[in-house]
DNA sequence: ATAATAAAAGATAAATTTGTCTTTTATTCT
DNA sequence: AGAATAAAAGACAAATTTATCTTTTATTAT
């Protein structure tokens, strides 16, 4: 579904949103410990995020990653694109180029309404609101 | 989604199941080039699906692939599973090892039933089906 | 100013996926 | 029996993804 660095991605992100209230800032290496994920692969991965104004990020001192309002309010679908692109938004199931409605391979159609649904979900959810999930504590980042 | 190897491998067996009717049998070169897949890797992939039994091949002159019944009547789930393993049916879309009902990533709920019905799209949709399809003319397996 | 801190950037390496080429084995046909 | 055919198998290579380590840059606090 996903690749291995957009698991990564998306913990991360999920994780400083819920770590950066207020005016605190989350360091690659709590990001890291946090998520279960390898800290110089995830620093990439933040790099590039934050490069991408995705997140936000200071250096020095107390410094480290933290998100805005606006952060918050991205869809998880701005994450995915960021690091997957939009091959899941917009591809062909089976990789073929001009596959379309009136020219469909033999699984278009059947994929189409799952596709959407999947697109929806990842359109409407952003990571300010799953941050309101996680308050709850119901819900988990890493294996424990 | 899939790999790109699952992917060759939907389209190969596909182009098998519509091209092997009667005693017919479809040769490694047919399914490249009516697949416009790479012929010695989507032969790797064949090797690979009639070591598993998901399709037939003899060697030698008039020798090639062909399904038989019980091989048609196989949902696409079976390709996709021997292919790229059973991630797809069983993981977290985050890669969570106990990501559970009980124990949920944060996404797991609402990614659920996507994922409920991706399942059941692809244990319900049998090579055959695709076949029939096929015969409408109005499916496609290659770019044209 | 200087030392400490933490992200940014760069270089490299391991692992996996994707793709190619060659040889071997089984089968058919003459 | 021998030649031709086509899959099976094996070895190798390129490309991509995943991961690690080192150096540089920006910022803060002393």
């Amino acid at each position: 579904m996903f690749s291995k660095t957009c698991e990564y991605a998306i913990k991360a992100m999920i994780f400083v949103a819920q770590k950066s209230r207020g005016d605190q800032r989350v360091s690659i290496k709590e990001i890291a410990k946090g998520t279960d994920a390898p800290e110089h692969f995830v620093a990439k991965i933040m790099q590039d995020l934050s490069r991408k104004k995705l997140v936000h990020s200071v250096k020095g001192p107390n410094g480290g990653f933290y998100m805005d309002a606006h952060d918050l309010n991205r869809p998880l679908a701005d994450i995915v694109k960021a690091i997957d692109g939009d091959k899941m938004f917009v591809s062909c199931v089976l990789g073929l180029k001009n596959c379309s409605e009136k020219n469909p391979c033999p699984v278009h159609h059947e994929y189409k309404e799952i596709k959407k649904n999947l697109i929806k979900m990842m359109d409407t959810n952003t990571i300010g609101k799953f941050n309101d999930k996680l308050d709850t504590g119901k819900f988990f980042l890493k294996n424990h």
